[in-house]
DNA sequence: ACCTGAACACCGTTCAAGT
DNA sequence: ACCTGAACACCGTTCAAGT
């Protein structure tokens, strides 16, 4: 029975993607301090120099992870556009944004830390890149006037506010429950995008 | 000459004093990763055991750190509106915010990150919401209809520039240097804010 | 080709012991 | 009261050696 079914002499023949596995379900539970390689390969039932086959470091490891977790988050984000209709479109991947974070605080803090190199890292960089775009352009299409500076400015506001709620700043502001507190916020600031993002700026 | 100036057997008399400075001194050229307590010792010239007669743990000295990190931002903060004509506040503190984030990006970081507790910490939590309270005010009074809200969307979008412009997430964004984008980015920002948030967003 | 075992140079933290 | 020295239980990483 569990002899005839294993493939080779170890863990489904593949231990990169064991490894990958492992290092997620334990990400939110440990949080990335806590995601060892050493406790992986013990997890993985591996000696502590095995997973050096696969992952050149540590961090290449979480790099591996964080490239994953940006198309997961690509994906999430692209789905939510094609399911709501374009009036409602940027508030809703507003508030998609948001509840990734919540949902996966550990994965997506990796994702924008500087425990990841994107500068060095083509492939995490692309990944990163393409996460923004389907944002950038639901925002470029309120603000035409200045699409890229609306683009960063729903950015910056989206992402602000999974740090803030991540890092349990907000609790002191307000005593809703963070959905509709959420969903206030995005309709608030998609409201302001609109009409008021857009002139070009006094100088003074 | 050397030994008449020295107070008692060690250092400046004051280990703590010295280890916090040591940290600081650190801090922005390591990291946080970097800064380690044996290395502290090792900066300060005592024994690897010595930091636990005044810090309870890594933790505790990191916490100490971010609560004056905390401090010197809100005096600068406050020192911002008190020299800048009405009008012109908000948008010149979060210039301000994002610039010393840019400055001292590893205690900034550290201020925001989960390795400090805000929750344990009573001092700390104070020190955050200290340091919230003076933009939030600046931010609540352009949005008089809405003064939490829009306080808290203006830090959520001063905050995330902040994390995106360290993170080298807006490289591809922009050409123009980060004083210029920053200023033009604050000021459409706080435009939009001013006309667009205040009304009662429709649920659908 | 892929993994093990043992080692190296580190950590944070504890604790008896010194002054 | 404050610090040292030595130890404990860990790390990430390397490297010869096994199969």
């Amino acid at each position: 029975m569990s002899t005839s079914d294993a493939p080779t002499g170890y863990h489904h023949g593949d231990l990169k993607r064991a490894l990958l596995e492992a290092a997620f379900e334990m990400l939110d539970a440990e949080g990335t301090d806590g995601l060892g390689l050493r406790e992986l390969a013990r997890k993985v039932g591996v000696s502590p120099a095995a997973p050096y086959r696969h992952f050149r470091s540590r961090q290449a490891l979480l790099e591996a992870v964080a490239i994953e977790g940006f198309r997961r988050f690509s994906a999430m984000m692209e789905a939510k556009q094609a399911h709501t209709p374009e009036p409602r479109q940027l508030v809703a991947m507003a508030e998609a944004y948001v509840r990734f974070a919540l949902v996966q605080p550990a994965l997506f803090r990796l994702m924008f830390s500087q425990q990841v190199d994107k500068r060095a890292n083509k492939a995490l960089h692309q990944a990163a890149v393409d996460a923004y775009a389907s944002l950038a352009k639901a925002a470029a299409r309120e603000v035409p006037e200045a699409p890229s500076e609306g683009a960063v400015i729903a950015w910056a506001f989206v992402h602000g506010l999974s740090m803030l709620l991540l890092d349990d700043q907000l609790l002191g502001v307000s005593p809703q429950n963070s959905d509709s507190l959420i969903r206030n916020l995005a309709q608030r600031f998609v409201a302001g995008l609109r009409t008021g993002v857009a002139p070009n700026p006094q100088v003074r």
